[in-house]
RNA sequence: GCCCACAUAGCUCAGUUGGUUAGAGCGCGUCCUUGGUAAGGACGAGGUCACCGGUUCAAAUCCGGUUGUGGGCUCCA
């Protein structure tokens, strides 16, 4: 199981390219305070493929500022000056930073442990309060490179100022810059936006508000597919369908917590009463799921449970909506309406470490099928949650037992769970290096306890069921979205929308290759018929550009030898063969689940 | 939600300092072509320059707002 682990940049410290970066961002923030004396300087690290500084400054840095700011940084490359260490005491510190009116530096300079030494970096004119280390010497930073402007909050926190942060990268040689930013390039070809728009699978419709995604007919053939399999692989593994509304009343959602917990991210409907989206009335008015499990509790609620119906594993495909704010949503990745993998599995405090277990196992399983590389996380209660500490130690400590049961390399994720249990999950990168939780395990103590669940122990007593929540797509979404990255929009033939196109070599050959469409639509297969008057050249390109698994060329010698000469996206020209040899190679392929990448 | 940028044909983009009938390639339609493994040719139809308001004799172009998009921050499947 190819989990990895997550990239902790701190750990490298003493590597060259941590200083070089380092010392980049040093060298950069000397620019910048010479080429505006009025800026307050915030902090700049080195990240995973570069650097950072935020900058305070009521002017608005523009790509030209970069330009200049990257030639400022040369000159002081070419002082070539020392990077010195020095240490100072606290008093001596403050004052420095105070003359200097650096009002983040004596934020940062509060909270250095008072056992920690005090250190300060000086290169040629620019003194910073710095950890380090840094480089020698400011003319070992050679090959850089600036490279956007945004904004970010002082120390990440929403209500703080924001400061205009620049990002930059750094490495040690020439070669190695270039060829970042040619990976980049190249990553930004196989972006989920663009390709899906360019295989027609997905779009956006200002019309219709952001956020809401529409599968076109070669996406949504990709869903069904997807939705299909992980049906089946459901019903194998014990769970039973659900199917439950879109919406419930506000005050079953006041009852689940959500209305406390959740209020901001979900929709409410109007009520014929006159209550509103802003001021539902409790009692008649509505709000849109955010999330399926209180409906599912309601279906565990209908009948008397006893101990030997548990667990109960209930799942369904169920399409959830939330108010992200604005400025969050990233095509499929991040949107505003989106269908949940999503299952609850009701048992005993005694089954549920074998259930978690075996919900790590259906994740295992479905990211491997795609060879996706993923890290696991542990996320742990948050600030604003339900219930006692006691059920969040007993809940925290049991995910964190079967992981460490398992040996499933995992980190934490400190107050990053959800606001009813801690959760494990399933972490998958994007093309352009993002993050994307995707599998989800979510141990809960608590909505049982709320819903006021029970189940009929072996001597007749009532018990409260532990209540496990789990995603193993996350959501169809994201899911698609980061499927299409990691295949670069050539899919896997058993999800291809389409799997084989027919070109016809001309015209009074397209009658036949009809036939033989309809012989592998027959078969079982997604087929298109290419039979445009356009020259087998045109054909070949247009289905190699949409990334079809097999085009399939039907001249007249195919046509008199009942064969049809067969092209692979993968594998090129593969010449005559019989259609009942293409057809088995086909099925053959979609039974193992084969999944191939170019690259 | 916050900072910055952007919005011209179905797609990718031109459009000089505000000044006649807003252009190109791809795609689409018609016709010609019937060509053996990555782009055959001709003609043609597509645009209230995202939307609303303002400045001006005159706005795709300047200003404000709205919506959407992109890069980040924050937040989250």
């Amino acid at each position: 199981m190819p989990v990895v682990q997550k990239p902790d940049i701190s750990a490298h410290k003493d590597l060259f390219l941590y200083r070089l970066r380092h010392s980049a961002s040093h060298i950069m923030a000397q620019a910048v305070v010479e080429l505006f004396p009025d800026v307050k300087l915030g902090i700049g690290p080195p990240i995973e493929d570069g650097f950072y500084y935020d900058f305070d400054t009521p002017h608005t840095f523009t790509p030209d500022d970069l330009a200049r700011i990257e030639e400022k940084m040369r000159n002081i490359i070419a002082e070539d000056a020392a990077f010195v260490r020095e240490e100072k005491s606290r008093e001596e510190a403050v004052r420095l930073l105070q003359d200097r009116n650096e009002r983040y530096k004596l934020e940062i300079l509060s909270d250095i442990p008072a056992d920690e030494p005090v250190t300060f970096y000086t290169s040629g004119r620019f003194t910073d309060l710095c950890e380090g280390p840094h480089v020698e010497h400011t003319g070992e930073v050679r090959h850089f490179k600036l490279l956007k402007v945004s904004g970010a909050y002082w120390r990440g926190v929403e209500t703080n100022p924001m400061l205009q942060r620049i990002y930059g990268t750094a490495f040690e040689t020439e070669e190695e810059l270039r060829a970042y930013l040619r990976r980049v390039e190249e990553a930004e070809k196989r972006d989920h936006r663009k390709l899906g728009a360019e295989l027609g699978l997905f779009g956006f419709f200002e019309e219709a508000g952001a956020g809401l995604a529409f599968y076109y007919p070669k996406g949504a053939t990709l869903l069904r597919q997807l939705e299909e399999w992980m049906y089946g692989e459901h019903l194998r593994r014990g769970y039973e369908p659900l199917r439950t509304p879109h919406m419930l009343k506000t005050d079953f959602w006041k009852l689940s917590g959500h209305l406390d917990h959740y209020r901001d991210a979900m929709f409410f409907i109007k009520d014929m009463e006159g209550g509103s989206a802003d001021a539902p009335i409790p009692g008649i008015s509505y709000g849109v799921k955010p999330m399926n499990c209180p409906g599912h509790v309601l279906v565990y609620r209908s009948q008397t449970r006893s101990y030997r119906d548990l667990p109960i594993r209930y799942f369904e495909f169920g399409t959830v909506y939330r108010d992200e704010r604005g400025g969050t949503m990233r095509g499929l990745l991040r949107v505003r309406g989106f269908t949940q993998d999503d299952a609850h599995i009701f048992c005993t405090p005694e089954q549920y470490e074998e259930e978690v277990s075996a919900c790590l196992d259906f994740c295992f399983h479905t990211l491997d099928t795609f060879g996706f590389d993923y890290y696991v996380g542990l996320k742990t209660r948050p600030d604003d949650k339900l219930g006692s500490d006691e059920i969040w130690d007993m809940a925290e400590g049991g995910l964190e037992k079967v992981l460490k049961d398992r040996g499933v390399p995992f980190f934490y994720g400190h107050k990053d769970a959800t606001f009813y249990g801690p959760k494990v999950d399933f972490i998958v990168r994007d093309s352009l290096g993002r993050d994307w939780q995707g599998s989800t395990v979510q141990l809960d103590f608590n909505l049982p306890e709320r819903f006021g669940m029970e189940y009929v122990d072996a001597h007749g007593e009532a018990r409260r069921p532990v209540m496990i929540h789990r995603a193993i797509l996350g959501s169809f979404e994201r899911f698609i979205g980061l499927l299409v990255e990691e295949f670069n929009g050539a899919f896997p033939l058993w999800l291809a929308p389409v799997q084989v196109r027919v070109l016809p070599l001309t015209d009074e050959l397209n009658d036949y290759a009809a036939g033989v469409r309809g012989q592998l639509q027959e078969a079982g297969f997604r087929v298109e018929l290419d039979d445009r008057s356009e020259k087998l050249g045109k054909k070949i390109r247009d289905g190699t550009v949409q990334k079809i698994p097999y085009l399939v060329v039907i001249g007249k010698r195919e046509a008199e030898s009942g064969k049809v000469a067969v092209r692979s996206y993968f594998d090129g020209d593969l010449g005559a063969m019989e259609l009942s040899q293409l057809s088995a190679r086909m099925k053959d392929e979609v039974e193992r689940k084969l999944a191939r990448r170019k690259d």
